[in-house]
DNA sequence: TGAACATATGAGCATTCATTCATTTGATTT
DNA sequence: AAATCAAATGAATGAATGCTCATATGTTCA
Protein backbone atom coordinates (compact mmCIF):
# COMPACT_ATOMS: atom_id res chain seq x y z
CA UNK A 1 0.00 0.00 0.00
CA UNK A 2 3.11 2.04 1.11
CA UNK A 3 5.28 3.29 -1.35
CA UNK A 4 8.64 1.62 -2.77
CA UNK A 5 11.25 3.61 -4.31
CA UNK A 6 10.92 4.71 -8.04
CA UNK A 7 13.93 3.29 -9.24
CA UNK A 8 13.48 2.12 -12.82
CA UNK A 9 16.70 2.32 -13.86
CA UNK A 10 16.95 -1.50 -14.37
CA UNK A 11 14.79 -1.28 -16.87
CA UNK A 12 14.94 -5.12 -18.73
CA UNK A 13 14.16 -8.42 -17.41
CA UNK A 14 17.32 -8.88 -16.31
CA UNK A 15 18.08 -9.75 -12.64
CA UNK A 16 21.54 -8.27 -11.09
CA UNK A 17 21.99 -9.97 -7.98
CA UNK A 18 20.18 -11.97 -5.37
CA UNK A 19 16.43 -10.92 -5.65
CA UNK A 20 14.11 -11.44 -2.51
CA UNK A 21 11.94 -13.84 -4.16
CA UNK A 22 9.81 -11.04 -5.69
CA UNK A 23 10.20 -8.02 -7.49
CA UNK A 24 9.88 -5.05 -6.18
CA UNK A 25 10.99 -2.77 -8.75
CA UNK A 26 8.43 -3.80 -11.55
CA UNK A 27 5.75 -4.30 -8.95
CA UNK A 28 5.97 -0.84 -8.05
CA UNK A 29 6.14 -0.06 -11.93
CA UNK A 30 2.95 -1.63 -12.19
CA UNK A 31 1.37 -0.33 -9.11
CA UNK A 32 2.06 3.33 -10.31
CA UNK A 33 -1.18 2.79 -13.27
CA UNK A 34 -3.47 0.27 -11.31
CA UNK A 35 -7.07 1.45 -11.34
CA UNK A 36 -8.37 2.24 -8.25
CA UNK A 37 -11.47 0.15 -6.14
CA UNK A 38 -13.68 2.81 -8.03
CA UNK A 39 -12.57 2.68 -11.22
CA UNK A 40 -12.32 -1.77 -11.33
CA UNK A 41 -15.68 -1.74 -10.18
CA UNK A 42 -16.99 0.56 -12.93
CA UNK A 43 -15.18 -1.27 -15.56
CA UNK A 44 -15.88 -4.65 -14.64
CA UNK A 45 -19.62 -3.74 -14.51
CA UNK A 46 -19.72 -2.59 -18.13
CA UNK A 47 -18.10 -5.36 -18.83
CA UNK A 48 -19.92 -7.92 -17.10
CA UNK A 49 -23.17 -5.88 -18.75
CA UNK A 50 -21.88 -7.05 -22.02
CA UNK A 51 -20.37 -10.46 -21.34
CA UNK A 52 -23.69 -11.86 -21.64
CA UNK A 53 -24.85 -13.33 -25.49
CA UNK A 54 -28.38 -12.25 -24.56
CA UNK A 55 -27.21 -8.56 -22.97
CA UNK A 56 -25.00 -8.17 -25.85
CA UNK A 57 -26.94 -8.90 -28.87
CA UNK A 58 -29.49 -6.71 -26.91
CA UNK A 59 -27.37 -3.61 -27.39
CA UNK A 60 -26.41 -4.55 -30.63
CA UNK A 61 -29.86 -4.44 -31.68
CA UNK A 62 -29.86 -0.98 -30.41
CA UNK A 63 -27.14 0.01 -32.05
CA UNK A 64 -29.49 1.34 -34.95
CA UNK A 65 -33.10 1.89 -33.69
CA UNK A 66 -35.30 1.60 -30.67
CA UNK A 67 -37.02 -1.63 -29.74
CA UNK A 68 -40.16 -2.82 -28.30
CA UNK A 69 -39.27 -5.44 -25.40
CA UNK A 70 -41.64 -8.08 -28.07
CA UNK A 71 -39.77 -7.11 -30.76
CA UNK A 72 -36.58 -7.72 -28.53
CA UNK A 73 -37.59 -11.19 -27.77
CA UNK A 74 -38.84 -12.28 -31.73
CA UNK A 75 -35.53 -10.83 -32.85
CA UNK A 76 -33.26 -12.79 -30.07
CA UNK A 77 -35.32 -15.77 -30.32
CA UNK A 78 -35.48 -15.67 -26.54
CA UNK A 79 -38.60 -15.39 -23.83
CA UNK A 80 -40.37 -12.05 -23.17
CA UNK A 81 -39.52 -12.69 -19.68
CA UNK A 82 -35.86 -13.70 -19.81
CA UNK A 83 -35.60 -10.31 -22.33
CA UNK A 84 -37.46 -8.01 -19.71
CA UNK A 85 -34.99 -9.43 -17.04
CA UNK A 86 -32.07 -8.61 -18.90
CA UNK A 87 -33.30 -5.10 -19.73
CA UNK A 88 -33.71 -4.44 -16.29
CA UNK A 89 -30.05 -5.14 -15.62
CA UNK A 90 -29.01 -2.70 -18.07
CA UNK A 91 -31.48 -0.35 -17.59
CA UNK A 92 -29.98 -0.05 -13.99
CA UNK A 93 -26.72 0.18 -14.96
CA UNK A 94 -27.36 3.20 -17.39
CA UNK A 95 -27.12 1.46 -20.73
CA UNK A 96 -29.74 1.60 -21.81
CA UNK A 97 -33.51 3.96 -21.52
CA UNK A 98 -36.88 3.52 -22.56
CA UNK A 99 -40.10 5.55 -23.36
CA UNK A 100 -43.61 4.27 -22.85
CA UNK A 101 -45.92 4.45 -25.76
CA UNK A 102 -49.48 2.89 -25.28
CA UNK A 103 -49.04 -0.70 -23.80
CA UNK A 104 -45.43 -0.74 -25.50
CA UNK A 105 -42.06 0.02 -23.89
CA UNK A 106 -39.97 0.91 -26.33
CA UNK A 107 -36.22 0.54 -25.33
CA UNK A 108 -33.08 2.24 -26.97
CA UNK A 109 -29.59 2.71 -25.94
CA UNK A 110 -28.76 5.23 -23.01
CA UNK A 111 -26.53 7.65 -24.77
CA UNK A 112 -24.00 7.91 -27.75
CA UNK A 113 -21.33 6.72 -25.21
CA UNK A 114 -22.57 3.27 -25.21
CA UNK A 115 -22.69 3.65 -28.76
CA UNK A 116 -19.47 4.58 -29.53
CA UNK A 117 -17.87 1.95 -26.65
CA UNK A 118 -19.69 -1.01 -28.17
CA UNK A 119 -18.59 0.13 -31.82
CA UNK A 120 -15.19 0.68 -31.08
CA UNK A 121 -14.99 -2.63 -29.30
CA UNK A 122 -16.60 -4.69 -31.72
CA UNK A 123 -14.48 -2.65 -34.40
CA UNK A 124 -11.34 -3.45 -32.50
CA UNK A 125 -11.95 -7.40 -32.26
CA UNK A 126 -12.98 -7.32 -35.94
CA UNK A 127 -10.09 -6.34 -37.01
CA UNK A 128 -8.61 -8.18 -39.44
CA UNK A 129 -4.76 -8.28 -37.72
CA UNK A 130 -6.42 -9.85 -34.49
CA UNK B 1 -34.28 -15.88 -40.22
CA UNK B 2 -35.40 -15.19 -43.62
CA UNK B 3 -35.25 -11.81 -45.28
CA UNK B 4 -38.06 -8.93 -45.17
CA UNK B 5 -38.21 -5.69 -47.26
CA UNK B 6 -35.69 -3.56 -46.87
CA UNK B 7 -38.18 -0.69 -46.56
CA UNK B 8 -36.85 1.61 -43.98
CA UNK B 9 -38.71 5.22 -45.47
CA UNK B 10 -40.32 4.97 -41.58
CA UNK B 11 -37.64 6.26 -40.05
CA UNK B 12 -39.14 8.04 -37.16
CA UNK B 13 -41.09 5.89 -34.14
CA UNK B 14 -44.40 6.78 -35.26
CA UNK B 15 -47.16 3.75 -36.28
CA UNK B 16 -49.00 4.69 -39.45
CA UNK B 17 -51.41 1.87 -39.08
CA UNK B 18 -52.33 -1.12 -37.37
CA UNK B 19 -49.02 -2.88 -36.19
CA UNK B 20 -49.05 -6.72 -36.31
CA UNK B 21 -48.42 -6.74 -32.62
CA UNK B 22 -44.85 -6.52 -33.54
CA UNK B 23 -42.31 -4.14 -35.32
CA UNK B 24 -41.37 -5.92 -38.53
CA UNK B 25 -40.01 -2.77 -39.87
CA UNK B 26 -37.64 -1.84 -37.02
CA UNK B 27 -36.92 -5.45 -36.38
CA UNK B 28 -35.52 -5.65 -40.09
CA UNK B 29 -33.62 -2.63 -39.55
CA UNK B 30 -31.94 -4.01 -36.27
CA UNK B 31 -31.35 -7.41 -37.87
CA UNK B 32 -29.00 -5.40 -40.55
CA UNK B 33 -26.43 -5.56 -38.62
CA UNK B 34 -26.43 -7.79 -35.93
CA UNK B 35 -23.76 -9.67 -35.44
CA UNK B 36 -23.14 -13.42 -36.08
CA UNK B 37 -22.96 -16.12 -33.29
CA UNK B 38 -19.14 -16.30 -33.91
CA UNK B 39 -18.84 -12.51 -33.10
CA UNK B 40 -20.82 -12.68 -30.43
CA UNK B 41 -18.79 -15.68 -29.13
CA UNK B 42 -15.94 -13.85 -29.28
CA UNK B 43 -17.53 -10.64 -27.94
CA UNK B 44 -18.62 -12.37 -24.69
CA UNK B 45 -15.76 -13.80 -24.31
CA UNK B 46 -13.35 -11.19 -24.17
CA UNK B 47 -15.28 -9.17 -21.85
CA UNK B 48 -15.98 -12.14 -19.37
CA UNK B 49 -12.25 -12.07 -19.41
CA UNK B 50 -12.37 -8.64 -18.01
CA UNK B 51 -15.46 -8.74 -16.07
CA UNK B 52 -13.99 -10.26 -12.87
CA UNK B 53 -11.65 -7.79 -10.79
CA UNK B 54 -8.90 -10.30 -10.27
CA UNK B 55 -8.57 -10.69 -14.20
CA UNK B 56 -8.60 -6.95 -15.12
CA UNK B 57 -6.85 -6.00 -12.62
CA UNK B 58 -3.83 -8.27 -13.86
CA UNK B 59 -4.47 -7.35 -17.02
CA UNK B 60 -4.02 -3.61 -16.12
CA UNK B 61 -1.11 -4.46 -14.04
CA UNK B 62 0.40 -6.13 -16.89
CA UNK B 63 0.07 -2.59 -19.12
CA UNK B 64 3.68 -1.61 -18.74
CA UNK B 65 6.04 -4.35 -17.48
CA UNK B 66 6.01 -8.07 -17.12
CA UNK B 67 5.28 -9.92 -13.67
CA UNK B 68 6.06 -13.45 -12.48
CA UNK B 69 3.18 -15.17 -10.54
CA UNK B 70 4.59 -14.46 -7.33
CA UNK B 71 4.71 -10.70 -8.03
CA UNK B 72 0.97 -10.34 -9.00
CA UNK B 73 0.22 -12.33 -6.53
CA UNK B 74 2.15 -9.78 -4.19
CA UNK B 75 0.85 -6.61 -5.98
CA UNK B 76 -3.19 -7.72 -6.14
CA UNK B 77 -3.40 -9.50 -2.64
CA UNK B 78 -4.67 -12.51 -3.85
CA UNK B 79 -3.14 -16.13 -3.55
CA UNK B 80 -0.71 -17.77 -5.98
CA UNK B 81 -3.40 -20.35 -6.79
CA UNK B 82 -5.94 -17.67 -7.58
CA UNK B 83 -3.72 -15.55 -9.20
CA UNK B 84 -2.53 -18.65 -11.06
CA UNK B 85 -6.29 -20.15 -12.55
CA UNK B 86 -6.95 -16.83 -13.41
CA UNK B 87 -3.69 -16.72 -15.75
CA UNK B 88 -4.35 -20.16 -17.36
CA UNK B 89 -7.78 -18.70 -18.32
CA UNK B 90 -5.98 -15.23 -19.71
CA UNK B 91 -4.03 -17.38 -21.28
CA UNK B 92 -6.19 -19.93 -22.98
CA UNK B 93 -8.04 -16.49 -24.39
CA UNK B 94 -4.80 -15.27 -25.56
CA UNK B 95 -4.79 -12.43 -23.31
CA UNK B 96 -1.33 -12.75 -22.23
CA UNK B 97 1.21 -14.80 -22.26
CA UNK B 98 4.18 -16.06 -20.19
CA UNK B 99 8.53 -17.24 -20.51
CA UNK B 100 10.11 -19.18 -17.83
CA UNK B 101 13.24 -18.28 -16.51
CA UNK B 102 14.58 -20.65 -13.78
CA UNK B 103 11.73 -20.89 -11.17
CA UNK B 104 9.75 -17.38 -12.59
CA UNK B 105 7.18 -17.45 -15.12
CA UNK B 106 7.10 -14.21 -16.06
CA UNK B 107 3.66 -13.04 -17.89
CA UNK B 108 3.23 -9.76 -20.10
CA UNK B 109 0.49 -9.58 -22.39
CA UNK B 110 -0.27 -11.12 -25.11
CA UNK B 111 -0.14 -8.63 -27.95
CA UNK B 112 -0.26 -4.49 -28.10
CA UNK B 113 -4.45 -5.32 -29.48
CA UNK B 114 -4.69 -6.48 -26.00
CA UNK B 115 -2.96 -3.27 -24.90
CA UNK B 116 -4.84 -0.64 -27.03
CA UNK B 117 -8.37 -2.32 -26.43
CA UNK B 118 -7.75 -2.15 -22.44
CA UNK B 119 -6.33 1.50 -22.77
CA UNK B 120 -9.56 2.56 -25.23
CA UNK B 121 -11.68 0.85 -22.57
CA UNK B 122 -10.49 2.80 -19.94
CA UNK B 123 -9.78 5.76 -21.52
CA UNK B 124 -13.67 5.83 -22.53
CA UNK B 125 -15.40 4.78 -19.18
CA UNK B 126 -13.28 7.32 -17.20
CA UNK B 127 -13.75 10.38 -19.92
CA UNK B 128 -15.46 13.41 -17.68
CA UNK B 129 -18.81 13.55 -20.08
CA UNK B 130 -19.69 10.10 -19.03
C1' DT C 1 -66.39 -3.24 -16.66
C1' DG C 2 -64.22 -7.17 -18.56
C1' DA C 3 -61.06 -9.23 -21.83
C1' DA C 4 -56.83 -9.11 -24.19
C1' DC C 5 -52.35 -7.51 -24.58
C1' DA C 6 -47.49 -5.80 -23.22
C1' DT C 7 -44.45 -5.61 -19.72
C1' DA C 8 -42.46 -6.26 -15.11
C1' DT C 9 -41.18 -8.99 -11.40
C1' DG C 10 -40.58 -12.61 -7.55
C1' DA C 11 -39.39 -17.33 -6.55
C1' DG C 12 -37.18 -21.41 -7.74
C1' DC C 13 -33.72 -24.01 -10.15
C1' DA C 14 -29.76 -25.42 -12.63
C1' DT C 15 -25.45 -23.86 -14.15
C1' DT C 16 -21.33 -21.26 -14.03
C1' DC C 17 -17.62 -19.54 -11.68
C1' DA C 18 -13.99 -17.75 -8.37
C1' DT C 19 -11.69 -19.07 -4.54
C1' DT C 20 -9.43 -22.26 -1.25
C1' DC C 21 -7.03 -26.36 0.03
C1' DA C 22 -4.16 -30.07 -0.95
C1' DT C 23 -1.11 -31.90 -3.97
C1' DT C 24 1.93 -32.26 -7.99
C1' DT C 25 5.38 -30.71 -11.21
C1' DG C 26 9.59 -28.72 -12.29
C1' DA C 27 13.69 -26.10 -11.35
C1' DT C 28 17.57 -24.58 -8.37
C1' DT C 29 20.76 -25.11 -4.56
C1' DT C 30 23.39 -27.35 -1.14
C1' DA D 1 19.87 -36.98 -3.54
C1' DA D 2 17.35 -34.00 -0.49
C1' DA D 3 15.49 -29.69 0.48
C1' DT D 4 13.50 -25.59 -1.07
C1' DC D 5 11.13 -22.58 -3.99
C1' DA D 6 7.77 -21.12 -7.83
C1' DA D 7 4.07 -22.43 -10.34
C1' DA D 8 0.28 -25.38 -11.95
C1' DT D 9 -3.64 -28.05 -11.21
C1' DG D 10 -7.73 -31.00 -9.50
C1' DA D 11 -11.44 -31.28 -6.34
C1' DA D 12 -14.59 -29.12 -3.42
C1' DT D 13 -17.43 -25.37 -1.97
C1' DG D 14 -20.13 -21.28 -1.76
C1' DA D 15 -21.73 -17.43 -4.36
C1' DA D 16 -23.47 -15.36 -8.45
C1' DT D 17 -26.24 -15.69 -12.39
C1' DG D 18 -29.57 -16.53 -16.24
C1' DC D 19 -33.56 -18.77 -17.29
C1' DT D 20 -38.44 -20.49 -16.55
C1' DC D 21 -42.84 -20.37 -14.53
C1' DA D 22 -46.40 -18.08 -12.33
C1' DT D 23 -48.26 -13.92 -11.30
C1' DA D 24 -48.85 -8.89 -10.94
C1' DT D 25 -49.28 -4.34 -13.01
C1' DG D 26 -50.92 -1.30 -16.31
C1' DT D 27 -52.92 -0.07 -20.77
C1' DT D 28 -56.22 -0.38 -24.62
C1' DC D 29 -60.41 -1.79 -26.63
C1' DA D 30 -64.94 -3.88 -26.99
Amino acid sequence: MSIHSFDLQNDNEEICCDEPSTHPEQIARAKLDLPTDVEVQRLTEIFKALADPTRLRIIAALMHTELCVDDLSTLLGMSQSAVSHQLRLLRHLQLVQFRKEGKHSFYHLNDDHVRDFFQRSRDHLNCPSK
